[in-house]
DNA sequence: CTACGTCTTCAAGTCAACTTGAGGGCAACG
DNA sequence: CGTTGCCCTCAAGTTGACTTGAAGACGTAG
């Protein structure tokens, strides 16, 4: 018999994300799992791969709209190959570098604005208000490294 | 006579803040500024250096909770100093060089993991379920450097 | 003094990415 | 055949950082 499609919790615990948020990318449409005759979902290997994917790009920073539009360039119709998938990972080195290299911009910034103490404001290129025409839908995100709260001591 | 305190739209326009936004941080308790006898708000010059402190930190991903504690550290009653100012920016700056680490390591990590296309899933650090556990409040936030959408054309 | 523009508060709405809960179905074991 | 446990959908709630709107006070120019 073939491959009888794997349960919602299965998924849940081989990728390690909730059900309910699992049910929430199938509504985006960022995933398409098959339906059994009772109307339960059913997965696939290749989906446990596409959900990581998506993990992967959410920890990147990526919207939902912004992956399902990644996820876009995978063939419809045919299991994506090591190929496909390398394809998408390009964009994110490139879209990596540009990240890191901001942060070194700001860093400097920081030094030689914020860090002099004077904090002077309209030469400042951190605080620069035309950063806000910039922003769209509802304001960027922010990488805070993986662990939460590095300065503060959170007493609260 | 003495500066007699510059309303909000005044503040507005030299921060690039909407008029909203600085009421919602008065609410929030990041800025205390005084009343005139009708109940407007009455601004100093030293709470447009706050905000622009506030608005840096804001870009580096802090959230207002965090920011209520930075500033905590500024003196009470006294007009901040430059040398108060750059205390706080030098844990910024140790923020961000662990930040750029993290970014490193995860463009290393892109391409021993996803960049090759195979997505082995048990082994990338990239996708570790742990991460999970280190989610605590609302979840992370994640740099996108300033320019929004760095990857996908958004064309929705 | 009146009119207009700016200010006030307070409640409610927005957005993304989910979670939670209610109310009910399906499947498999004994 | 019943009960247990997972599954379904749909609506509503959550969080943070605001914005928007209503209803009304203030303040200044003419």
């Amino acid at each position: 018999m073939r491959t009888r499609g794997l349960p919602i919790s299965t998924i849940a615990d081989r990728t390690g994300l909730a059900p309910s948020a699992i049910r929430y990318y199938e509504d985006q449409g960022l995933i398409e799992p098959g339906r059994g005759p009772g109307g339960q979902r059913q997965f696939e290997k290749a989906d446990i791969r596409r959900l990581s994917f998506i993990m992967i790009a959410q920890k990147l920073g990526f919207s939902i709209s912004q992956i399902r539009q990644q996820l876009s360039a995978l063939p419809r119709g045919r299991t994506p190959t090591a190929a496909d998938w390398r394809k998408l990972s390009t964009l994110y080195r490139a879209d990596l570098d540009q990240r890191i290299a901001t942060l070194e911009k700001l860093r400097d910034d920081l030094d030689g604005c914020i860090g002099c103490g004077c904090l002077s404001l309209d030469r400042c290129s951190l605080y620069n208000p035309d950063d806000r025409a910039a922003r769209h839908g509802s304001g960027p995100r922010y990488l805070m490294g993986d662990k939460a709260d590095p300065v503060t001591p959170e007493n609260e």
